[in-house]
DNA sequence: AAACATTAGATGCGCACGCATCTAATGTTC
DNA sequence: GAACATTAGATGCGTGCGCATCTAATGTTT
């Protein structure tokens, strides 16, 4: 009898996501921003901007590749901004957009952070975990 | 050469770890809500005072099988009370001990809940989903 | 039993989030 | 080219979160 009960896999897969995500974010949540000063979210923006080759990114396109809504990620940006580990160009052609560049210090502290990260991401899914 | 890069696989398993989660976190917030007027929190907390068999739960039981800090789960069973789903009552034994109940009201609404989590559970993590 | 430590849960606080809206620039239509 | 629609990104607003702290009840020590 197939598709019997799928309610309860489907449930189940749900709530081990749910807790194991939960568990991992808020640690490296938490160990990020005692470390380095940065939020997961910051961090996650750093990383799109190291990871991709290219040296500018617009906002949409770096929207794209991550999790955030639109504003959420406006004001990551801002932050990162702020703390001058990003910096923030008008786009000549369209000057309604906007670029994103990673700073020097930018990427020095990204650097820093990654071990970090590497390590809370370790800890909690080295094996087979969900 | 075994442990050439296990920091790439483990990186990717986050980053589809963090969309994933994301993606379907925000989809039950927003259905959820718009269609029973419950934060996915009050959902889970629902859930779990349906699915566990005894009728009565102590805030720390409750904290144990979910993912929230305390304060959260304090407040949302605050909330729940405010709504008529639930009922708290004082421990008789250990006054500081508190015990939550689910209303007739608050099955009934998760009963209706029920459906639209499991459509959107469906809708996202049907097949192998990372 | 008086003083201290611990524990259960509530609450003040600051913060990042999503949604809706706003502003300014670009495209489109007549 | 003037009026309207669309688009990129910023911002006001309300909300739920975690952390630290507070309150009240229980355990422990002497």
């Amino acid at each position: 009898m197939p598709g019997m009960e799928p309610e309860t896999d489907l449930v189940e897969r749900w709530r081990s996501l749910l807790t194991c995500y939960n568990k991992v974010a808020c640690d490296l949540e938490r160990t990020l921003q005692e470390a380095h000063g940065l939020t997961l979210s910051e961090y996650e923006t750093l990383d799109r901007l190291t990871t991709q080759e290219r040296d500018k990114r617009r906002m949409q396109d770096l929207a794209e590749t991550m999790y955030l809504s639109q504003s959420a990620l406006s004001r990551t940006v801002s932050r990162l901004a702020k703390g001058g580990l990003v910096e923030r160009t008008h786009c000549e052609i369209d000057r309604r957009g906007v670029f994103v560049a990673i700073t020097e210090a930018g990427r020095q502290r990204w650097t820093e952070a990654r071990k970090t990260h590497l390590a809370v991401l370790a800890e909690h899914l080295t094996p087979a975990t969900a």
